[in-house]
DNA sequence: CAAGTTTGGCGAAACGGTTTGCTGGACGAG
DNA sequence: CTCGTCCAGCAAACCGTTTCGCCAAACTTG
């Protein structure tokens, strides 16, 4: 591998020029640059990113910390992140901390061993690790994702989860719908603590409540929420509507419908916060709020790229996402009591 | 940021000593040892991985390059190899190349400038690129992924794609079929060509082949193989089964019966290879081959991390996986002609 | 006790770039 | 003709580690 100050000595000059050459950081007479040119040429010569690296103290990696890489949601942001850092000329590492707070704090100490300019992190959401977090040495500027923690010095890219609650339940309210369960995520997360809110405040705003174990935890899993799923469509009181808070969950619970020989429009009317991509051909479509990924990941590269090349050090800053109602064929009018 | 000489004086040892101490690369007397450890604990040192990579020439990152981020066949690829990569002390680094070979080529330029130690690559697999690659200095080691080009320096990890065509071709006629069709993925890729190669010796074993125009590309993509679907069964001579290259062209076929009116065993037997995850919980199941996703890059980590940390200079391995005949509810016995 | 053999620890040279003075020749002005 | 200015290019310091070679003290041994 050849290093620089082979070609400086193969054109004849020194290393100071071969770098002023290849970083345009002063002038170099055009026919020394032809000779360094035809050096570097010659010999085939790549400037090793490290040594450039550990020199300028930036290593152009960004770390995406997701809490479940097999969920389809965490898929799309890999991919658009993925786009959006090639775009500005970063490099994405990939973590998956799988919800586990202590995996998160791990991945959050190698990103800052691996020298990682910026973060981008779904966070699990316990508390403790940030607790831990704070008395780190400042490191990385951080973007947080989806999920709101009580981290006052981060930018956070996030959805308005209470808005996506209630215009689902508005809209499933809209359809005579009186009797609407709802399958949450662990009620920790923001996600899954707004999108119930949401449907709540809805509800509320007519003057109604979901009745008494009708609100059930699917822990964002899609097992999970088809166990709940059967529970709740077997027991002597069934929802005529389900508001289920993620897309994964929502499959859960077609699969139990089906198991049960249930029909989806007919049988109870499903609507969900969030989908799977390439689910959209099956039928029924799902009812749902989906989330503006693309844009999102684009904002929060923006936020983080700005803090690490234009050195913008302000106050945190939250930028909130309106969610989408998107109506498929997964609801119908409420039909007289079942 | 506390340096290994801020450490070192304050400890009043040397460099080397404090070096030493971290990655006990020689004795060192307990009591400086102790005054190390209470100097790193202090100053809250972290070692810069940059300087230390410059000097030890390993980056300790592994660059996974795939075709199409997007397919979630590749996101299992993703969630697999990271979970992988985490166990050998690496850290993974993804690229998409969207199925481009320019994009492809620069991102091995640029994963050779990260100077990633390994790189695990799903190759486009028009042969232009690596016309190119040859002439690079020998870069780092490199394991192909899913499909095969003429690259005779690399390990590859692959599945037996004309097996998983038999196998689905075989059960297909096995149920009376024989007006079978397929949407194929680009022939130029080998796991395209190998599953149509694999279903028509299927097919002539029995003294069969498809009826032109009953072969068909898909593309690998949803929406294409949604279209030619529609087009297939619209004419005026629908196969009674057919046999779809992936995962999401499977989905494109049942969006397509949906919007036609017609029932998937009913109507047509569809079967696949390759699946998407999370859909298995969709009525009706989906006849289809599995690939042992999580072995296959178990694998190939394990084949690149010999190579790097044991320094194996052997010939290029190659390990085939055989797939899975998973057997759902998309297939019926042939019903007469239709 | 002298000579030989360990050995804990140190100084300094890498690693491969970037960057900061500094130098010396060309040029313009007086 | 002389002095000051300018600027292209260079030498050397530096980034933060690891590691090689070496030294002196401590220990063994005859």
């Amino acid at each position: 591998m050849a290093t620089i100050r082979d070609v400086a000595a193969a054109a004849g000059v020194s290393t100071a020029t071969v770098s002023a050459v290849l970083n345009d950081s002063a002038y170099v007479s055009p026919q020394l640059r032809g000779r360094v040119l035809a050096a570097i040429e010659d010999l085939s010569y790549t400037p090793s990113m490290m040594a450039r690296r550990l020199k300028k103290g930036r290593s152009h990696l960004i770390a995406l910390v997701v809490a479940d890489l097999a969920n389809p949601f965490f898929s799309r942001i890999v991919c658009a992140a993925e786009a959006a850092v090639a775009a500005w000329g970063y490099s994405l590492v990939v973590f998956n901390s799988d919800e586990k707070p202590e995996s998160e704090k791990r991945i959050l100490a190698r990103a800052k061993l691996l020298s990682c300019d910026g973060v981008v992190l779904v966070p699990v959401g316990l508390p403790s690790t940030y607790a831990q977090r704070e008395s780190d040495a400042p490191s990385a500027p951080m973007v947080l994702f989806g999920r709101v923690v009580d981290d006052n010095r981060s930018d956070t890219v996030t959805i308005d989860n209470e808005a996506a609650g209630r215009q689902v339940t508005n809209y499933l309210l809209d359809l005579g719908h009186r009797r609407i369960g709802s399958i949450t995520g662990p009620l920790h997360l923001t996600t899954a603590k707004g999108r119930l809110d949401g449907m709540l405040q809805a509800m509320s705003a007519r003057g109604l409540a979901p009745e008494p174990g009708h609100v059930r935890s699917g822990e964002f899993r899609e097992d999970v929420a088809y166990s709940v799923a059967r529970e709740l469509l077997e027991g002597r009181n069934p929802p005529s509507a389900l508001y289920v808070a993620n897309g994964v969950m929502a499959l859960g619970v077609m699969r139990a419908l089906a198991d049960l020989g249930l029909k989806c429009p007919d049988d109870l009317s499903l609507a969900s916060t969030d989908t799977i991509p390439g689910i959209g051909g099956l039928r029924p479509r799902l009812t749902r709020t989906e989330h503006p990924i693309l844009e999102m990941t684009n904002e929060a590269l923006r936020m983080l790229v700005n803090r690490i090349d234009r050195g913008v050090d302000g106050p945190p800053r939250h930028v909130v996402f309106p969610p989408t109602l998107v109506v498929g064929e997964s609801c119908g009018p409420y039909s007289g009591p079942k």
